[in-house]
RNA sequence: GGGGCCGUAGUUAAGCUGGUUAUAACGCCGGCCUGUCACGUCGGAGGGCGCGGGUUCGAGUCCCGUCGGCCCCGCCA
């Protein structure tokens, strides 16, 4: 570059500065060649500006410019000037000005990129993760990056100013049992053993709360070996928080003060306060999961009562029957029906009933079942329509459940009720502290076998243990849980009564789970926390369709980095330094 | 572990119930062009259809397997 410096990036130049002598540097977006005057788009990541090379201005600088193709590196030094009257650009921030160029510098050429830098076109997945650091370059993926550190910033600032402290935590630690499944590290120092990445900070943040460090926060990568889909990654990103001498609805509070700051620092968009709240139960009645999207409607209803003795058998004998609305939705074809027939069947539902409200009958193979009292209360119940459609489910409530849950949201979509640029966040509490597991034939925690029962509820974990409620809370926005926490087991003898309830043996519990057993003992404080899913987050705001878009350098669903092409093998050497043999070594 | 969609020039796609030399656009290469802005214009090169089998006189087209990408169920406290 010899001694040349860039006086202004790509997007700074306006009227203002005409008559200036600039040094641009950036990458040649497009090359309009007319053999007198060349005209490049010079990019960089800020924007745009026209450059022009004009023979009268350098005839040298000019002939040299007709070797520029896309992607070529250059510095120019110019002039700004105005463009002349019906030359310019409205399109362009720049477009009022060019820069007539009076010396430029070749900074490196560039291969035919295998795909144009340009958001207008659809490039393969895969093609464009081999070519990362090329679709990094496209204004949308650049954008969505930048605004992560943007978000990220307000985030940091937030929790500083409200008196946090960032703090790290180890990547190379202990696998523990329960939750997903951990990467493994082998250690060559102690052959045969292993660390685990972390799934979570969890314990680490907890141990920070009984070293007094009261508030604690971290941006830190998380590692889970499971299965992937659009919004989950084996390595993701939280903002992981935790507090000392809280309750729940102070964890709350500030979590979603900081949510707040996140959105109206970035977006400028005000998020309701508070933000509305939903009992577990009442979200699973309501709309029949556990993440609902509320910025649409078209409730679930429960219809169990109404048709406990119809003649149909199905719904007379299940122990749960529901029902989906769609207004409006009378119109659907055979066709479009069979089609969510076959949509709700990935949900283990074995068919759809449905009943079509006309305004001289209920057109439905389902409809001749229902006797005038039951017709007239499903009316009522259901608020029913002409043209309305009704769909329902029997059988076991779990699948009832989340098949009208998912029913509810492909109707949606479908009928493109959704305002797509509203923001709707909801925090679901009440969570049951216990699941069952019907093929281990053992009780798991639901959130992490850390968290505290609700007052009174520690009763029920040696009796009832789908009784206890549990101090967890869910941040659920748009339909995604985006963040989740609670409050904290914060003495030995509930851990021990929790790890009992789990058929954690205390022995096993004194090795696995030993060093926060005893920490437990040296004056822990009351604490909570919560984390939030910051790629989640990130691809809400930005409107992406998956995490990917918004991870620099994502994986495949196979795990795979399409660009180093991670996983790889390693040399025998390696494996033996370790202490490992492959069990077949294929090739 | 399972279900679905998809692999055709560098890229994005078309290619019907199998039938001569596999289309197009953009990109690329070369010529012309002093006001373009996804410049224009004239000309040119480039793939044998992800890979491997099979059926057939004949296979991008049908069948089987396999690899890869995406969506989903299970899984993910």
């Amino acid at each position: 570059m010899g001694d040349w410096r860039r006086s202004h990036h790509c997007a700074q130049l306006s009227s203002a500065d005409t008559g200036y002598d600039v040094t641009l540097m950036g990458w040649v977006q497009f090359r309009r060649d007319h053999g007198g005057l060349i005209f490049i788009d010079l990019r960089d990541r800020h924007g745009l500006t026209q450059v022009v090379f004009n023979p009268a201005i350098n005839a040298e600088a000019h002939e040299r410019a007709h070797v520029l193709r896309s992607e070529f590196v250059l510095a120019v030094h110019g002039k700004v000037r105005l463009r002349p009257e019906g030359m310019r650009n409205p399109t362009l921030s720049t477009g009022e000005i060019e820069v007539d160029v009076h010396d430029w510098k070749l900074l490196n050429t560039a291969n035919t990129p295998p795909f144009p830098i340009e958001d207008r076109v659809d490039i393969s997945e895969s093609t464009r993760l081999e070519y990362r650091y090329l679709d990094l370059r496209r204004p949308r993926c650049m954008h969505n990056l930048i605004f992560r550190h943007t978000a990220t910033l307000a985030a940091r600032n937030f929790l500083t100013s409200n008196d946090f402290l960032e703090l790290e935590t180890p990547i190379l630690t202990r696998s523990t049992p329960e939750g997903a499944r951990d990467f493994l590290v082998p250690s060559r120092l102690n052959s045969g053993n292993f660390y685990a990445l972390p799934q979570s900070p969890q314990l680490f943040k907890q141990l920070y709360m009984i070293s007094g460090l009261d508030r604690y926060y971290q941006i830190v990568r998380c590692f889970r070996d499971e299965d992937l889909r659009a919004d989950r990654q084996p390595e993701f990103t939280q903002i992981d928080m935790e507090l000392s001498f809280v309750d729940q609805s102070q964890v709350m509070d500030i979590a979603e003060r900081m949510i707040r700051h996140i959105f109206y620092e970035t977006l400028s968009v005000s998020l309701p306060d508070p933000f509305p709240r939903l009992t577990h139960a009442q979200a699973i009645a309501d709309y029949g999961l556990d993440k609902p999207d509320i910025r649409f409607d078209m409730k679930l209803h429960d219809i169990t009562d109404i048709v406990r003795h119809s003649n149909f058998r199905l719904f007379s004998s299940s122990p749960l029957v529901k029902a989906l609305v769609l207004p409006q939705g009378a119109h659907l074809s055979r066709g479009e029906i069979d089609q969510l027939t076959d949509f709700v069947s990935i949900y283990g539902a074995k068919g759809l009933a449905w009943i079509k409200i006309k305004p001289t009958a209920w057109q439905s193979p389902i409809a001749k079942f229902f006797s005038e009292q039951e017709r007239n209360a499903l009316a009522q119940t259901l608020t029913l329509k002409n043209d309305d459609i009704v769909f329902f489910q029997a059988g076991d409530p779990d699948m009832v459940n989340n098949t009208l849950g998912y029913l509810r949201l492909e109707l949606a979509q479908r009928t493109q009720v959704i305002n797509q640029s509203s923001f709707q966040p909801v925090w679901i509490t009440d969570f049951p502290l216990f699941e069952w597991d019907a093929a281990e034939k053992r009780w798991f925690a639901r959130h992490h076998p850390f968290t505290s029962p609700q007052d009174g509820h520690d009763e029920f974990m040696a009796t009832h243990p789908e009784q206890a409620l549990a101090k967890a809370y869910d941040l659920v926005l748009n339909g995604y849980e985006i963040g989740g926490g609670s409050v904290r087991i914060h003495t030995v003898d509930m851990q021990n009564r929790m790890f009992n309830v789990l058929g954690i043996s205390s022995e096993e519990a004194a090795s696995k789970f030993g060093f926060l057993l005893r920490a437990l003992q040296y004056g822990a404080p009351p604490h909570a926390g919560i984390a939030f899913g910051l790629d989640r987050l990130i691809m809400l705001m930005t409107g992406s369709s998956s995490i990917r878009d918004v991870i620099a350098f994502p994986k495949t669903q196979k795990a795979a980095c399409l660009m180093t092409q991670a996983p790889s093998r390693v040399s025998t050497m390696q494996l033996r330094e370790l202490g490992l043999k492959l069990r077949e070594q294929a090739g």
